[in-house]
DNA sequence: TCGCTCAGCTTAAGCGCTTCAGATTCGAGA
DNA sequence: TCTCGAATCTGAAGCGCTTAAGCTGAGCGA
């Protein structure tokens, strides 16, 4: 009876203590690897603590060492949309490599809309729910940045262009830079008029990319247009539709994820025109879709996995108590594959 | 000064009970609904604790309650094949809206393999930071499964078949009814020969797809075969080939996940075979991908964002002390598109 | 008037850990 | 032989909260 009794409670160091015949306090030392104790005593007392099966209480270390080894991120999207993004499953894949081995946790929200986001930061930030977050689909005048901003002690950094990260850190890849390297490449190819599919025009990095996009049409000395949409892949046919469809179609589209992509090549098709033959495409995000549709879509490839762990690495810099500084990603580059190609000549 | 020092420190029900002129205790019933202070003295203190900003500490909550107020949730799998998967994202945002009406936290860890899963698993069951776990991805013989039954404490949701869910509460889908689904729909289309493009064979559910599609082969009377693959594009296309290269090819393919349908689909076509007039092909998990290809697939579709919030609904059962049980939840039905049609008139 | 109940509130004991100020021991230097 | 300091270990406070138990005074029946 004692015995189930004794089973049924959780081990705590106090068990460890009572048994190794040391203080608890001494425990705690041998535990955590801290000088206070002797090598045999430290022996003696982690092989009482693998014996009993004990693992350190959460709760308890977090409320007196005021951390909890977690990080937190919220993601602000429509569940609908989100299962297509292979960018999320893959960004986290790539943050949990660093923090695994470090013991932390990753804590996961996904919220219907900026406001529950910016109240879920609230509650993580008064009750030290985490000891950092990672804001991700960064806006202009992003609330989150303000508020965290404003409201100083949850480190923070921010997945995007440092001009929209306010005083915090930010890991950022250099969508100017990828932007013009696509419209430069369909350029170079023949192609005279560009249309941009763009995602939602909220989004800090949706700008960047159409301010590039326009700036590098206007430098090569070639026409284009934006047409703007929610990432949906119904969105996605439906400009390609409307853009083959206007006075001067163009040759080229240039997609802002992989899923609109297929839906607009789709759409393509659909108005009798060929990949690559008639029009070329490009994706943004890189996947593994990308490289077995067919035609195979030429994309702006990036190491999503990479992204992530870079990510992690400056978090845990900020928690630690780094200045705040932005990095650079590697730049998303042209992955070409079958679905650019010159434009058809002009008869 | 004293200011800037004073909004450093974190608040606590003590602030708000000096505040408010009341004892900590009192601070606590009225924070949390309980009986035991009048309503103006409620109202009041939840005014002050409004004033000053003050959240819950979620580790001292955590240690006075002896629960964590999270769901934990471990996968075992390739990063890189992670990003692929639109199941999971959907899966998550599903769980996640259960999950944060009640003030939970959906802790994830990604980790390489199984037995690193294991280990993720008794950490938080030894040092109870989580209320409960999903286990997905079951196995036959599951350590996590046999683990979790003798090791008990920790509340579990099996994602899968009760058969392989021990003792643990479960929420399945009929994968059997499915695949012999998907085996009568072609049958009834007219195709003699059928491919199954299997996924990894140490999973529970490939296992029972494969029984069931042999078995309703032979209800049926036509002939069949199971490629064993890992769910990547790359074996997918291969497996496809190697179908059609042998010396009976199948004139229709299911497979166990919508990416390897794209690839195959793909491997079709560049054998000089067209989907649907020469060869039918039906994808496991729909999604807004099977929508937009050329042609539409034909997919064993499932509102994976509603299973999701199921599997949460039963685990919160299980927490709150309820029997384990197996909970059946929708069965995937063929959504019939354009992948799928007679297969050509034998000559 | 007395005694009782009960709402409303206070007190204090935990929850399991870290940490820091001592206490104790032991060996080396003077 | 005595002193001092380092090494080792103990004791207790504290992290922020919940909650059982205790206290107080008002209201009420007898």
């Amino acid at each position: 009876m004692g015995r189930v009794a004794a089973s049924k409670r959780r081990v705590t160091i106090e068990d460890i203590a009572a048994r190794a015949g040391v203080s608890i306090g001494a425990v705690s030392f041998a535990l955590n690897g801290r000088k206070g104790v002797s090598e045999e005593t430290r022996a003696r007392i982690l092989r009482v603590a693998d014996e009993l099966g004990w693992a350190p209480a959460g709760a308890a270390r977090s409320l007196a060492e005021a951390k909890t080894n977690t990080i937190g991120l919220v993601l602000a999207r429509d569940p609908m949309n989100l299962g297509l993004e292979s960018f999320y499953m893959q960004f986290f894949a790539g943050i949990e490599s660093e923090l695994s081995p470090r013991g932390y946790g990753l804590l996961l929200q996904v919220v219907p809309d900026l406001e529950r986001e910016l109240e879920t930061l609230r509650l993580w930030r008064n009750g030290r729910r985490v000891d950092g977050v990672v804001l991700v689909d960064i806006r202009q005048d992003d609330p989150r940045v303000s508020y965290l901003a404003e409201h100083p002690g949850l480190p923070t950094l921010v997945v995007g262009d440092p001009a929209f990260a306010g005083p915090h850190a930010s890991v950022w890849t250099d969508d100017a830079a990828a932007s013009r390297e696509a419209v430069r490449v369909l350029a170079g190819l023949g192609h005279r008029r560009i249309a941009r599919i763009a995602g939602l025009e909220e989004l800090a990095h949706t700008r960047i990319r159409d301010d590039a996009f326009l700036d590098e049409l206007a430098a090569v000395g070639i026409e284009g247009e934006i047409f703007r949409t929610d990432y949906s892949a119904e969105q996605g046919a439906a400009a390609t539709t409307a853009a083959l469809g206007s006075v001067h179609p163009p040759t080229a589209f240039v997609y802002d994820n992989d899923i609109m992509t297929v839906a607009g090549m789709s759409a393509i098709t659909q108005l009798g025109l060929r990949v690559p033959e008639d029009v070329s495409v490009i994706a943004w995000d890189d996947s593994v879709l990308c490289r077995h549709t067919v035609p195979t879509l030429s994309a702006m490839s990036h190491d999503v996995i990479a992204f992530g762990a870079h990510v992690a690495r400056r978090l845990f810099e900020v928690v630690a108590g780094a200045e705040a500084s932005a990095h650079l990603d590697s730049t998303p580059r042209l992955q070409a594959r079958g679905s650019t190609a010159p434009p058809p000549s002009t008869g």
